[in-house]
DNA sequence: GATGAATGAGATTTCATTCAT
DNA sequence: GATGAATGAAATCTCATTCAT
């Protein structure tokens, strides 16, 4: 079995991180633990530790993971539209999100992880990268639409975070409360809340 | 014939949960002990089992705990405001709120109920009780609002969630990124944005 | 059980000390269990936490514990004696040392504490504090016995270093070989050969 | 037919056993790791395992090995000498010894399997055997002293004991205390001493 | 009623050894 | 023959909860 290829490994890899987050959607970090995840991969304790060096680590690298293609496939949706339809898309990327017990597990554990990181400066300070890029991805839309003029003189940055702040808003609740309609109203009715607010105008419209 | 009054006992249970509470805020619910709890007290361990059956069980009579007080609080602060002045008072409370380490601390067992409560039933329900009542308060000032002429055609309930939605975001953030000055401006953002959505001609004008 | 007193716990320190050297002399610091100690004791793994808060701190009680009883039993037998006799009562002291399992379970602890401590500075700092006190208890007889006019001009410092570096290297022995009539003869051969090299006249004839 | 020569898996033998040494004098035996040796020595896990059966094995191995060259050595510096300065060249090989880290590190490996050497048959008996050849190279050597007729009548297996214990325990404490000029100085005293216990009329003069 | 010592079930992590490739 | 991934049996330490005093 030795003497793997790169891949092998990193699939390996993805596989456990795959297994762990299920795990830590359904129980939580602190409850879920690396005989259950092991359990599920199929695999020894010691194996999961030939991979990651805790299961501290483990969630850390669950959290940086995923975020790449996130970016990548959004980029590609976005290429060409202008910010009014960049925002949309975004938003109904979300909004369409069909609420499967592993999104919404997923869901909870990225809750939890904010949870976390008030508390371990290895957490935060991944977690604050990360949700660095997520701001700026959003201000960024919003300093285009200023530019093509269809948005009024806001503050990009703090729409942007304004933006996030009401998303994790809305995962934190469906996290618990499960029902598809809610979600998809409280993104409909983000959607116009946000959009509307960003309108040059500010009655959106136009848009 | 108790040898203490219930008066007594009951001062004491509200000893130990504001302890508790702070215990959790700092650490989390699962790395907070009971030998901590105990030791901030200034009681044993024993004495707490005597007012609370298990850890969950401070947990959850925490979460019950301060709602009340906090809806007489506001119910005085309303008498006889009309229903947009009602809701800039809702956030004002929260956006004035000075971030000391107590409120934060509790702002984040606050985010970890909900995470919690998705995976166990008696906090779903307790929670869920909750924050049914803080959606029927705002629910019913947009009710209030609309007859009021002042605020558009909109759908109360789900204005409600996103409201809530947009708070919960908020202290999620605040939470782990502890900015004072963010956090105003988040709510000072949210305040208009929302105002604005529910105002009668969508451009929050008249408000 | 609770609300103990500190004689109690205190002799329930010391119980679980006794045990742990024993355990250690047959097994060694790193292969005797923290399981078997428990078992040893009667007690539970927990309880043994209660008392200590690692293996390690067991460890390093265990080499600061019955250096006073041994000075003070010293003491009492020295008084009064001129340093040619407390240096003659201390080797025979060791010397008519009965070499029971315990005995010698102890001895080959007191050897692993070099070799650890070589290797963990808290172990250390025990360690040398510890033989600073043997090293200074002989240094003060040889200076005594050179003021007496019947030791030579000999390193007081030095002389005692020896002493000692002798002792262990029978101990070191002993600890394997666990032979009564070859550990007394080692002895006396030591007695007769440190206390000729100490005397006046370097014949020992005087002593 | 092998692929490999006798001599190139001898070399291979001992090349592991160098950084099996150079790792327990690091950590200690138990401290030490498969995998540590494994990427000293730029092999892995499995191949070490070609070559040793077990740590246990590797440990053994290292015990028996350099008391060949070792007794060749002091063979060839002894030739011709009488039984004083056999002595002399004996205690001065080690006294002018360097206190390098490699040589601490082996001699706390030495001391280290005196204890080990208690709990464990295999290595008991090896150790025994070995030393069983240090005691009777000294041994020889007094009954050649006194046949020469400058040492007394002194019993020449116990003054071998002793040279022996005493030495050990030099290396002992200078395996902790790592300290050149005590060591050098120890060893001067020890010297000057054992030749003095063993010279005819105990004055040492005539040496 | 209060106390805190004791319990004991588990959790994470380590590592010598094996063996499929 | 070499490799190093996988195993799995420990080992240390934690802590909610109980209950004798």
């Amino acid at each position: 079995m030795p003497k793997v290829s790169d891949a092998y490994k990193e699939k390996k890899r993805a596989d456990i991180l795959r297994h762990a987050l299920a795990c830590f959607g359904e129980k939580g970090f602190q409850s879920a633990t690396i005989d259950e995840i092991a359990l599920r991969c199929g695999m020894s304790k010691g194996a999961i530790y030939g991979y990651f060096a805790s299961k501290e680590e483990m969630y850390i690298r669950l959290m940086e993971s995923g975020t790449e293609e996130m970016f990548r496939m959004l980029r590609d949706d976005f290429a060409g539209l202008p910010a009014v339809h960049k925002l949309r898309t975004l938003i109904r990327h979300y909004r369409n999100q069909e609420l499967t017990s592993e999104w919404v597990g997923a869901g909870r554990v990225h809750m939890e992880f904010w949870i976390h990181s008030a508390r371990n400066e290895d957490v935060k300070r991944v977690m604050v990268d990360r949700y660095e890029r997520f701001v700026a991805l959003v201000e960024e839309i919003v300093e285009e639409g200023k530019r093509e003029g269809v948005f009024g003189d806001v503050h990009a940055r703090e729409m942007s975070e304004l933006f996030w702040a009401m998303a994790d808003g809305i995962f934190l609740r469906i996290t618990v409360l499960d029902r598809q309609e809610l979600y998809e109203k409280l993104w409909d009715d983000a959607e116009e809340m946000f959009l509307r607010t960003l309108s040059r105008n500010g009655d959106g419209a136009a848009l």
